[in-house]
DNA sequence: TTAAGTGTAATAATTTTTGTTACATTAATG
DNA sequence: CATTAATGTAACAAAAATTATTACACTTAA
């Protein structure tokens, strides 16, 4: 992953966690992140498809965890946000007419499966509340 | 990751394998995966440094495996290519005036390699053999 | 000396990621 | 009930990463 959103998804989830109850917004958040509100509202947004946070709309509107940090482990985060495998994409057309290009695709497609999960096995040991605790 | 360097140099090691001592060309290679030559020379450059091809200039020249298929696990394929973190960038500059902002990136640090590392190990278990045995 | 390769730099094109603007909608509060 | 401060989201712009291409120096076999 070339990209940002894991780090900002848990760096917002250790926030509202930290937070304890209260609502906080999306401006406040990205002032603590140093990125655009916007970013954070629409991550905002996977996290609450994903059930990890609750919204609130219109003044003294927020976000707030929709459940315990101790209830949420780091494969939930990392599957709301994964939008790739964790080795990388499959070449578009490796030549039908070679046979390893004729197979190789479904044969890594099987190898990038299991070191998906392995991913999602390991990050399932740890909690939010875990990584929030080692902030003191 | 969202490149496909891991597939395309398990692509190439692969080719490498089935060939049994044949020396392969760039050109040729290219063909099965259907990518740009260069891109392939490139590669192999880095294959090469990681010690997993041996390579052969000017006329009759081309590539072929330095070490048997069976000394070659899966992890030294990924570490020859690995350019980033498997949870992806850090943010640049979080908030140092807010108390997680200020320690998140050495956290993040401490995740990202164990998950990392976590990869490796479960990639070190299989070997481009084991692979190649897969095409029949 | 020619043909067929590798090695690599420079640059272009494409794709992905991040940032920005704009604005409709929602809800609290004086 | 008007104002203020939020979310939600679309459309677009900018930047960064990835892949492709061109060009050519160099190497080696025959």
């Amino acid at each position: 992953m070339s990209n940002t959103r894991f780090a900002t998804a848990l760096h917002i989830l250790t926030l509202l966690a930290d937070a304890k109850g209260e609502w906080l917004s999306s401006d406040w958040i990205a002032g603590s992140i140093n990125i655009h509100p916007v970013i954070v509202r629409k991550e905002l947004g996977v996290l609450n498809d994903a059930g990890l946070v609750l919204s609130r709309k219109g003044k003294e509107g927020g976000f707030t965890l929709a459940v315990g940090s101790e209830d949420i482990t780091m494969d939930a985060i990392y599957l709301a946000i994964k939008n790739s495998n964790v080795l990388g994409k499959k070449n578009n057309q490796p030549n039908p007419k070679c046979p390893i290009g004729k197979d190789i695709n479904e044969k890594l497609d099987v190898l990038f499966t299991g070191i998906d999960n392995s991913v999602v096995r390991e990050l399932s040991g740890k909690t939010l509340a875990d990584f929030v605790s080692e902030f003191h």
